[in-house]
DNA sequence: CTGACGATTCACT
DNA sequence: GTGAATCGTCAGC
């Protein structure tokens, strides 16, 4: 079940390549990234994650996206580049959220973690999101993720396959009946675009934020 | 330049 | 369930 306590050796597991990113479908790589591990290295601290929930925004077409109606700004622009290229934001004026940038250049598709469970480098995750108590909140939820793995708007831009940020596949994967489909959260203001079904995520996972179905 | 607001979280009632 | 925190971003003037 949970992996808690494991170290990540590099033999284990590969760096997705730029072909899993560069597809055309945005839901089917953000289902595809659940049981994938997101990893950071910053300054030696290593820190990892197992993913369990994502969702999918897909650009142009879509209401909730920022980049609806391919509005190009400073801030989206990355969404326009390479994919497997991190795109972090600042939310609320506090917290910094990570998403995956997919399909070829120009098309502005990208994938948001909100969820992971713990793999690597637990107390580092514990001292950066000051939680006194070590429990399933640590990194659950967009935010929680980018806390405990030291994700911060400035990585915006960064190569996940490069870089001190990657995402990587272990073998794992969850079955079918693990796994379920959702609207979008947080997105009310998508219109009918909110009613999606672009939330991907793995049912009894303790790391998943808000509801279930 | 200004004002409104957000792909959230947490403490409180 | 409700509301505050907090600031970069973006549209509009």
């Amino acid at each position: 079940m949970s992996n808690l306590g494991n170290i990540l050796m590099e033999k284990d597991y590969e760096v997705l390549g730029r072909s899993f990113y560069d597809r055309s479908d945005v839901t089917i790589i953000a289902r595809e990234l659940l049981g994938k591990i997101l990893i950071t290295r910053f300054n030696g601290e290593i820190t990892s994650g197992r993913i369990v929930e994502t969702e999918a925004y897909n650009g142009a077409v879509d209401r909730a996206s920022h980049a609806y109606n391919n509005r190009r700004t400073n801030r989206t622009e990355v969404m326009f580049g390479k994919p497997g290229t991190a795109y972090v934001y600042l939310c609320y004026g506090i917290h910094h959220l990570f998403n995956v940038v997919t399909n070829r250049e120009e098309i502005p598709h990208a994938i948001l973690v909100r969820a992971v469970e713990p793999v690597t480098g637990i107390d580092i995750m514990q001292d950066r999101t000051r939680k006194k108590v070590l429990d399933n909140t640590l990194t659950r939820g967009p935010g929680n993720v980018s806390k405990a793995l030291g994700i911060f708007r400035y990585h915006t831009g960064l190569d996940l396959i490069e870089s001190e940020i990657q995402i990587v596949d272990d073998g794992l994967r969850y079955k079918k009946k693990e796994l379920a489909v959702t609207t979008r959260i947080g997105v009310d203001y998508a219109g009918p675009d909110a009613l999606l079904p672009y939330r991907y995520i793995v049912k009894e996972n303790p790391y998943v934020s808000g509801k279930r179905k």
